[in-house]
DNA sequence: AGCATATTCAACCAAATGGTTGACGATATG
DNA sequence: CATATCGTCAACCATTTGGTTGAATATGCT
């Protein structure tokens, strides 16, 4: 009973919000973004400035974010400020903690996947 | 947190293995399939059964998992037995929680792993 | 050997993605 | 008013993605 209702849960519960979650953090350039509004509100401008990448491709990745809910854009002026938006990534993280929760936390194996992106590891 | 310096490096050097961690998760089919191994492994044939799909679709949706670390691939005999790792989730997961302290995890033993274990703290 | 099962490969296709450029509406400022 | 700045829109392009089908490979069974 249990593992049909957790099954249901993640087949079914938020997935279409999973799908544009995990997809708008798939980019470097947004994930990049979001690590910058981390310290502070900024203007699509200065979000933009950066990077080596038109300010139209920035305002596209700024939509992806927003339409995830990972970010919010207030226009106040002619200034678009945006703000990150934590709780979208909750639904996104607690769908995956539910992977690791019939585990204590197995920190051994997360430094050998460590290992293998020291300097010297592997590549 | 941890110090700065090995924070970038961290985001840095895992910045391809979380776009193809969260590339791998932004598709529907893949979650579902990662649902279905939390209960046991299985073989190829087993996954694809309950989808509407080719077998061949769902071999290259186990490809793309298993390239981002999300699961492995063991055949024995003609048989190919699936096996979910969370490990690389877990990396993902712990790159999310820097946005938020919203999940209970792990992070003061992980801050202890890089004390220890990452280059400055490193012999 | 001969046949069935398990899985992948190869070629193809439509749709989505990530980028460009140039024009445009909206807002600030001299 | 005139002009510069902020940001988006529209059209376009190359590449990737997610799916198909049919053939091929590998293993197991009788």
């Amino acid at each position: 009973m249990v593992d049909d209702m957790r099954a249901m849960w993640f087949c079914q519960s938020m997935s279409e919000d999973l799908d544009t979650i995990f997809a708008a953090l798939a980019d470097p350039t947004r994930r990049a973004i979001l690590a910058m509004l981390l310290e502070d509100d900024m203007a699509v401008t200065d979000v933009a400035e950066p990077f080596e990448m038109s300010l139209a491709a920035i305002s596209k990745h700024l939509t992806i974010l927003t339409r995830a809910g990972l970010i919010s854009q207030e226009k106040r002026g002619r200034v678009k400020w945006c703000k990150l938006e934590p709780d979208a990534m909750r639904a996104a993280s607690v769908w995956m903690q539910g992977f690791g929760q019939f585990e204590p936390v197995n920190l051994d194996a997360f430094e050998r996947f460590l290992e293998t992106e020291l300097p010297g590891g592997k590549s």
